[in-house]
DNA sequence: TTGTATGCGTTATCAC
DNA sequence: GTGATAACGCATACAA
């Protein structure tokens, strides 16, 4: 049988389109006899709405994309879930667009979307590495979650606060004794992990601690098998160091069992601090303190900004909101 | 400025639309000549499709959607992505759709996703516990990941051989000297749970040993904080327990906790085997054994069988297919 | 090989 | 308060 359309209704209810159109979308006036009339019909019939053809008149599909590196790392996860979770509420759906940290498919989905005439874009974090430009410059709202818009006037730019998560976390090792806290970060750097940096350094400094680049930090090579040695290289050149902070939780729960070989412990000796508070941290040996996001937070901030923006508010573009953050603390520094 | 169409190509190549569309579609006839003109046209004007006209006028949206239960769980996220992937190179975008286990979002969504045209759903697993029924049986053709369907004969059930998991799982254990093998599962079953049960059992059967209700099965009731009592109370009701098998990687790793704690030394007087390979089990200590579910080949046959579907093939209808799973070894059992 | 004309299901602008 | 009817952008049956 064929779907049932808004002619069908009109028909079966004595109506024109027109009315039953307005009926549907509660706009225009139309009498209450009518309306219970074309309501009972629509009930009867189980007329369901065409999303494509309302789309295609009124240049709206309700519809809102997300433009993720990869839906598979928790954080990323939890966020997409929670926005998705708001906009459905809000009568929309959503688009996941996994780009894979793939520039072209990036490029890809933001010419499907268009195409699509979704209604607002929401871009969390990086396709690739820092630096690449997002080429999307056309008149479809959008906001960046944790990456900085090329053309900042366009848009809002929301993050957590990176730099107070590097800063609390290093005042906590400090205020629990830590003499000589070292910094663990990757060669190449997000713009996070550097805000996150800079908020060591600055708490280091803040209780007058002398950061030393040699001393204080520890950059990691790219090959990831070889990061056991590193690091075991460094604690034997710097015995002093009493406690990391790293800029990602999978790196700690690495550094856990490295030090744990090496048979020094934790968090007598040594005490340890990642960023994400990914669910592994829970299950480790000792279990990992950590920096957490407020995913529920960076979701609602998004999801009502974005509706402004598509409502034509264009008030917060430019603008740049951060998220406070929130230490965990757990056996690692306990 | 406003978008250009198929009208404004014409135009400017000097052709009409039905020449465009052709050209565009690759599909009827043209000279090499008018393709040249209209692809150039297309190329300096950037036009972009209108997915909403297009679907509009031949009733499929080139839109695939994926229901699931959790899209922050590892498992779900992970074989969506792979979905996602596969559907993406063959010029689908996929919505997903975050049930949260409510089956009212669930049958919301299904009513979206009909509204919307699209071609084909791919449900993973139950929204809420298992029994509730699946209210779809519109003309969209969907298929069932993990989740046995009611209606059988118009879908395809594609799932791991959760069976296979338990059987090989259990006789890992035996070979690797357990006599007193434990299964421990949650009170109330999924019917995946139910199948690693069965294959639990059955290795142990096969394997001479006798399954007694008491001694090889631990039962964990619905509170949570409740079962570091429970295992300790079966372990010292039970001393000769020498092997644990669980249904699921997070009540393994929480029972590593629980054990270590008891100063019951893994893997030499106590296995454990999990189910999932969650990420965390790299980075428990010792490493968590698990047994790993195929999601590469799960997404590669549930692509291919839906894709099947909606150009109406049916030979596949009815038919359940088992995805064999695999053994990872690491600490908790070498 | 190409063009004309029609309709997909809606909403919105008129007129009544 | 209601009804005709014209778009929206596209694919296609039918003509030429």
């Amino acid at each position: 049988m064929r779907n049932v359309t808004i002619k069908d209704i009109a028909r079966l209810s004595g109506v024109s389109v027109a009315t039953v159109s307005r009926v549907i979308n509660n706009n225009g006036r139309f009498s209450e006899e009518t309306r219970q009339k074309v309501l009972q019909v629509i009930e009867e019939t189980g007329y369901q709405m065409n999303f494509s053809a309302k789309s295609l008149r009124m240049n709206r599909s309700f519809t809102i994309g997300i433009l993720v590196p990869d839906i598979s790392n928790y954080f990323f996860a939890d966020v997409v879930q929670q926005i998705e979770e708001k906009f459905f509420e809000l009568g929309y759906s959503t688009i996941i667009c996994n780009t894979a940290r793939n520039s072209d498919k990036e490029q890809k989905y933001l010419t499907i979307l268009e195409s699509k005439s979704v209604d607002g874009i929401i871009v969390i974090s990086g396709a690739s590495e820092e630096g690449i430009e997002f080429n999307f410059e056309k008149t479809i709202p959008y906001i960046c979650i944790d990456r900085k818009p090329k053309d900042e006037k366009n848009t809002l730019f929301i993050s957590s606060n990176h730099y107070q998560g590097g800063f609390i976390a290093t005042e906590k090792l400090i205020e629990l004794g830590s003499k000589q806290p070292v910094i663990v970060l990757h060669q190449l750097l997000t713009s996070s992990s550097k805000e996150r940096a800079k908020g060591f350094v600055d708490a280091m400094k803040k209780n007058s601690l002398y950061f030393d680049e040699t001393v204080n930090q520890l950059i990691l090579g790219t090959e990831q098998d070889d990061i056991t040695q590193q690091v075991t290289d460094f604690l034997t050149k710097h015995p002093e160091t009493d406690s990391f902070f790293t800029t990602n939780d999978i790196l700690a729960l690495k550094i856990l069992k490295i030090v744990k070989t090496l048979g020094i412990n934790i968090p007598a000796s040594l005490k340890v601090i990642g960023f994400d508070d990914v669910p592994s941290s829970q299950y480790s040996t000792p279990t990992l303190s950590s920096i957490r996001q407020n995913t529920e937070e960076i979701a609602r901030v998004a999801t009502k900004s974005l509706l402004a923006f598509i409502d034509g508010d264009d008030k917060q573009q430019g603008k740049q909101i951060l998220i406070p953050v929130e230490l965990v603390s757990r056996e690692s520094i306990e």
